[in-house]
DNA sequence: ATACACGCAACCTGATAAGTTACGTGAGGC
DNA sequence: GCCTCACGTAACTTATCAGGTTGCGTGTAT
């Protein structure tokens, strides 16, 4: 695992979890299924908690768990409560104002938005349960 | 311009040829007018050259020129000659076998896969020559 | 001969993602 | 009460990479 670390790291630890929806996991233990680190596990899932997918709690015997329903958690859901994006966005041109990088850039722009949005359509129509087994 | 630099360079360069097929361009002028160096203004064209959609001249009176009638050229091809990616690649799991990732990752790449095939049609209908006014 | 422009290699730099360390806080178990 | 465990977070370090810089070689027009 080395780039869109955290998007893979979140879909690949829930669909785990909606194998075993009951079981708690530390954040070492995620890490070390993912190669990677605590830290970084707690910083990653500490989002889609906020986001209210995964519940944490401290202490002994604490841990990680799903919030919901496997089945109603789609990739897009994770996609968009990490705020990652797939599909680059097109940078605001700073510089002095040339008409054609202008017409350029909204027209790029307009493409790569459209894009992002069928990027999520096609992303809401898998849950974290249903990647399992396809 | 910052990011996803040299497609925003190739773009805004050739669609400024498209409007003076003729004007002989050096890499000096190209550089100074997209807020770049010439060394690297030369490492994107020269891409493009490779590709078939530019010609470069040494020597006095030198410079970059367009290799084909601009209306020939779409945002699509000059994305494909760069080889760049505005949607992100599934990285390959080089870890230990685990089933749920490779599931995942399989589901992942064949969407990323259908919507970088979109973009790519989506920049096929958009000419160099007529982003300029719209 | 000279000036100019590309070709290219080697190196420098700044930004960013991820890893590391350290310490605080809450929750059981004894 | 106290010890252990797990998360929460901040600060720092490291690795990577895009882009910038410098320098020199090669070809071409004047």
């Amino acid at each position: 695992m080395k780039r869109n670390s955290r998007l893979s790291l979140a879909l690949h630890t829930l669909s785990h979890m909606a194998g075993e929806p009951d079981r708690v996991r530390t954040s070492a233990d995620i890490a070390e299924h993912a190669g990677t680190n605590p830290v970084f596990v707690r910083r990653v899932l500490g989002r889609l908690r906020d986001a209210g997918f995964l519940t944490s709690e401290k202490g002994h015997a604490g841990g990680w768990r799903l919030a919901r329903a496997p089945e109603k958690i789609t990739l897009a859901d994770i996609y968009l409560a990490l705020d990652e994006s797939l599909v680059a966005s097109a940078d605001e041109a700073d510089g002095p104002n040339c008409s054609v990088e202008n017409a350029l850039h909204r027209r790029v722009a307009e493409v790569l938005e459209d894009v992002e949005k069928s990027l999520i359509r096609r992303l809401r129509e898998t849950t974290i349960l249903e990647v399992r087994g396809t």
